[in-house]
DNA sequence: GTCGCTGCAAAACGTTTGCATTTAG
DNA sequence: CTAAATGCAAACGTTTTGCAGCGAC
């Protein structure tokens, strides 16, 4: 699993430790859709480790977007939504404001531009976050509620 | 004041009312830099109404963005950020990761791009909002610390 | 044997809400 | 007089942290 080989390279190289709990909780994240909870990652985890916390998938998660195999999203309200990083080109996220779904695109030209201004303005750019907030096809006919 | 009548208007349709506390919020509002926060529009509505909650911030706050006067923003972690929308054109923003602060730029090219790929997908677009977070000119030279 | 990892519970954080009281209309 | 608005404190949902014990190396 590259991944997972990816994750135990740099825990070595700073001393840390590849425990059971940690590989449940890397293993149900490498499992899940995108744009999962923490909650959700709980759920799935415990399947193969019971007793998780819910503290050790928060920790885990940041160790995993330390090193830059997680991203995270908070789209709207609720919690902080994750998705893999690695192995995923870039892309933006187009998010219905009825049942909360969410879709993923990439559009390059918006990709160019913002390099443009980013440069014009004397940024190093270290990443980036678009997100259009619209009906989706299915919520504009009928009245279908919020669901995610 | 525009923006005040436009808000009076709001109010007197659906039977709301216009109390001292409210003006003191709104005005510490159109007073305000981009980007405050509630904190510091309370701080500043205490200057003239000394007794104002918290609570009384975050409800005008919700009004004026039910009314189309406020947008909110959560930049990175921290605290809702509040700006005018009314009599200010739609814009980005670039955030520094070292320093926080926040530049706003308009680019016709990535709205228009935006436009593009929300009609493919069927959208109806309600907003949309992009973040570009890097180091600013500033932070780039020295060892500038998080100050925002 | 070290020192990182864990679960738990408690704290922290920004925000919302319930309620008794005040106040605009 | 009615119903909206307020301040306070308590509640909320999410995330972080302190700590004592466990487990990887």
């Amino acid at each position: 699993m590259e991944v997972q080989a990816r994750v135990g390279a740099h825990l070595q190289r700073r001393g840390l430790r590849w425990s059971s709990t940690r590989d449940a909780v890397v293993s149900a994240f490498l499992a899940s859709p995108h744009h999962v909870t923490v909650d959700e990652l709980l759920a799935r985890a415990r399947r193969r480790e019971p007793g998780v916390g819910h503290a050790t998938v928060y920790r885990t998660l940041r160790l995993l977007e330390e090193i830059g195999v997680a991203l995270s999203h908070r789209f709207g309200d609720g919690p902080t939504r994750y998705e893999p990083a690695a192995g995923v080109p870039h892309h933006d996220h187009l998010v219905c404001t009825a049942c909360g779904r969410v879709v993923e695109f990439v559009e390059p030209g918006i990709e160019r531009l913002q390099e443009e201004v980013s440069r014009a303005a004397g940024y190093v750019v270290h990443a980036h976050r678009l997100e259009i907030h619209g009906r989706c096809p299915e919520c504009r006919r009928g009245a279908r509620e919020v669901t995610a």
